[in-house]
DNA sequence: TGAGACCCCCTACCTTAGTCGAATATTCAT
DNA sequence: ATGAATATTCGACTAAGGTAGGGGGTCTCA
């Protein structure tokens, strides 16, 4: 199986897909390629074709639910290897994408010739684990330590409640939810509320940035 | 200025970009395309040339936070027709852009020619204000009353920053800030730091939950 | 019965956030 | 150019956020 290797590119963007593969064909000559726009499409053509080689697998897809519609295909077809290409920069997801059994993560801003390169590693069989990645700390590892009470506390100061007024909804005092939110900050390992907020609320919606500094 | 079209591509995804540039440079031949990659980028080209007929921009780019950065570029050259090139197809973010002073919304999805098109519209004058059924008041609409330097702070304070960081960024004493933030809290319409920053990530991520347990 | 974890409450103190009034630039229409 | 309106800046003051340390109550597990 040298020169006829079969990729499946999911990417709901046909700029990016046709990009991709264009960069991929240069070198991967004879290589067949196949699309995939949304979740449905990229399942329907592993099914078919079990025997490809990397899927090209875009997380901002119509299905996919953010890191969900990974870890249905790798349920699926444990054996096929992903490579995620995404637009987003932040470490939380990529990862999950890892621990969700991800061979490989390329940034959409990466240039055509790094693409291909880790590509080429993939099929070579030389990225599996990532250096580090697993067992770091997230965000989500770090609030699992939260106590009951405190996730009450966290919860009220998402939605933008003061400390005297979560002491009122709460009915303790103030400097208990005080106390409550040094605590809060330091197993969250923030500085300041605001930061907190920020953390608490970008667990739901995986979304751009993160950034601390 | 028949043949001299000048257009700033603002997009961190060097495929994206390209092809954003070949597509149009076909249509308007002669033209000249300046690139940026992130929002400070996009910033300083403009300041170097008031001039530009038209900005394509990507909301999915380092430091724009969703729209927010779309405020503050319409803030400081509001005579530059800025068309928003993005992923995202939920009608919120489409019309919250509009309310922000976009001049158009092109899909990624769309083909070169359709995009082409739009923005030949747009430098005919053709698109500006959309059925402008603004209304109600949304966050977006007193957002789009804060001044140049609001919005510095306001995009520092989202990322978490505090008073004095911002003070530091910026090149002013904190007092300046803080004079600052007492008045974008006012303009905002909410009483602390921490509701200023849940409404205005809500601008980037307007997600439909928030997860409680 | 003790050790350990969680929760609640408090005082005292320091840091950060936010308000008020006012002075100095900048913009802009006339 | 000139006066009005607004932006930007700042110092001084008040309010809220956050820390350190202590005390006491309940429950569980050994």
């Amino acid at each position: 199986m040298a020169d006829t290797e079969r990729f499946l590119v999911a990417d709901d963007h046909p700029m990016v897909r046709d990009a991709l593969v264009s960069a991929l064909g240069q070198v991967f000559v004879g290589a067949q390629f196949t699309m995939a726009g949304t979740l449905a499409q990229a399942q329907a053509a592993l099914d078919r074709q079990p025997d490809t080689d990397a899927v090209l697998l875009d997380l901002d897809m119509p299905g996919m639910d953010g890191l969900t519609g990974l870890a249905r295909l790798r349920s699926e077809h444990p054996t096929v290897p992903i490579i995620i290409v995404s637009a987003a920069r932040e470490a939380g997801v990529v990862q999950r994408a890892y621990e969700f059994g991800a061979s490989a993560y390329i940034d959409k801003s990466a240039s055509l010739e790094e693409i291909a390169g880790i590509v080429r590693a993939v099929l070579d069989g030389e990225i599996f684990a990532p250096p580090d990645a697993v067992a770091g700390d997230s965000f989500a590892q770090r609030a699992a330590q939260l106590t009951p009470q405190q996730w009450r506390v966290l919860a009220l100061m998402v939605q933008g409640d003061q400390n005297k007024q979560i002491a009122h909804k709460l009915g303790v005092g103030e400097a208990t939810v005080k106390a409550h939110v040094t605590v809060i900050l330091r197993k969250l390992g923030v500085r300041s509320r605001t930061q907190a907020v920020i953390e608490a609320r970008g667990l739901a919606l995986p979304g751009p940035e993160t950034l601390r500094q």
